[in-house]
DNA sequence: AGTACCACCTGACGGC
DNA sequence: TGCCGTCAGGTGGTAC
């Protein structure tokens, strides 16, 4: 379930399972994961050394090693990580597995094989060739704002932009539009004089909050659309009914009612 | 610039 | 039981 909420929650899973710890060896299951490596290379990039480190970008996780090189895993839709010892504990559809030393493993499992598994020696290297753009955790208010004004495209479809701001895909975008009490379809240009700090700090405040419930397996707020994005179900605010209309060519979710036009 | 559509890939679910 | 369409927390290419 991979935005950047579960990013966190899983940059928080590998730091206590998976730092310092000696690396035995590898396997790749699935090498048309492999994007920009070989099998090879990301052998000898991980082949006797330990990670020390991660970082979270968007919906990159990069872990260092103690050569200074990263491993970077993209989780596309269905991607996890899972730290497991014996064999019955393997997830169902690892693509990619480093195996410690003390007989442990952390795999990389993504059913749909839309992630990706990758390799670099320089992070902001990586980012600017993906044309990432600020994580949307981090990002500050002014750059929010450059990135955000002169546009007239919806705001849904902005916010899920990676080059715009890093980190946010299509359940998020709706809390923060839900939030916000915009119609789904709302536009940037919509926003009055201070919507657009307003729409800033939202982002911020769900992120953080959704982030924090994720690493601590919490239930998210109760007015949270999140866990009510079935079509028909009820709308925690109003109990109003879940509607799906598709925008950008996915499933978004809204309240008529709490998200009608102004 | 913004949007629409298609593709990648696998699996679950509902209707016939 | 099989077949088919639809949908799924992502992203990239192409074409209007």
């Amino acid at each position: 379930m991979p935005e950047l909420p579960s990013l966190e929650s899983f940059r928080n899973y590998v730091n206590s399972t998976s730092l310092y710890k000696d690396l035995d060896s590898i396997d790749v299951s699935a090498p048309e994961m492999l994007e920009g490596v070989t099998e090879d290379r990301l052998a000898s990039v991980l082949g006797g050394t330990h990670f020390t480190d991660t970082f979270r970008h968007g919906k990159y996780l990069f872990l260092k090693t103690a050569r200074d090189g990263w491993l970077i895993l993209h989780f596309g839709m269905t991607g996890f990580p899972r730290y497991y010892e014996v064999e019955e504990s393997a997830p169902e559809h690892q693509r990619f597995i480093v195996n410690f030393d003390d007989g442990y493993h952390l795999a990389y499992d993504c059913q749909r094989k839309l992630g990706q598994v990758s390799v670099t020696d320089d992070r902001d290297v990586f980012i600017a060739d993906q044309d990432l753009g600020p994580d949307a955790l981090r990002v500050g208010w002014e750059a929010f704002k450059d990135t955000m004004t002169h546009t007239r495209g919806m705001i849904k479809t902005r916010l899920m932009d990676q080059s715009k701001v890093a980190g946010i895909g299509n359940v998020w975008s709706d809390e923060v539009l839900f939030q916000m009490k915009l119609p789904p379809r709302a536009k940037i240009g919509d926003l009055n004089g201070d919507g657009l700090r307003e729409l800033y700090d939202t982002m911020k405040q769900v992120l953080q909050t959704a982030a924090e419930c994720v690493i601590q397996s919490e239930n998210l707020p109760a007015e949270y659309l999140a866990g009510h994005r079935e079509p028909g179900s009820e709308c925690p605010v109003c109990g109003g009914e879940i509607k799906r209309i598709e925008i950008g060519g996915r499933g978004a979710r809204y309240c008529p009612n709490c998200q009608a036009e102004a």
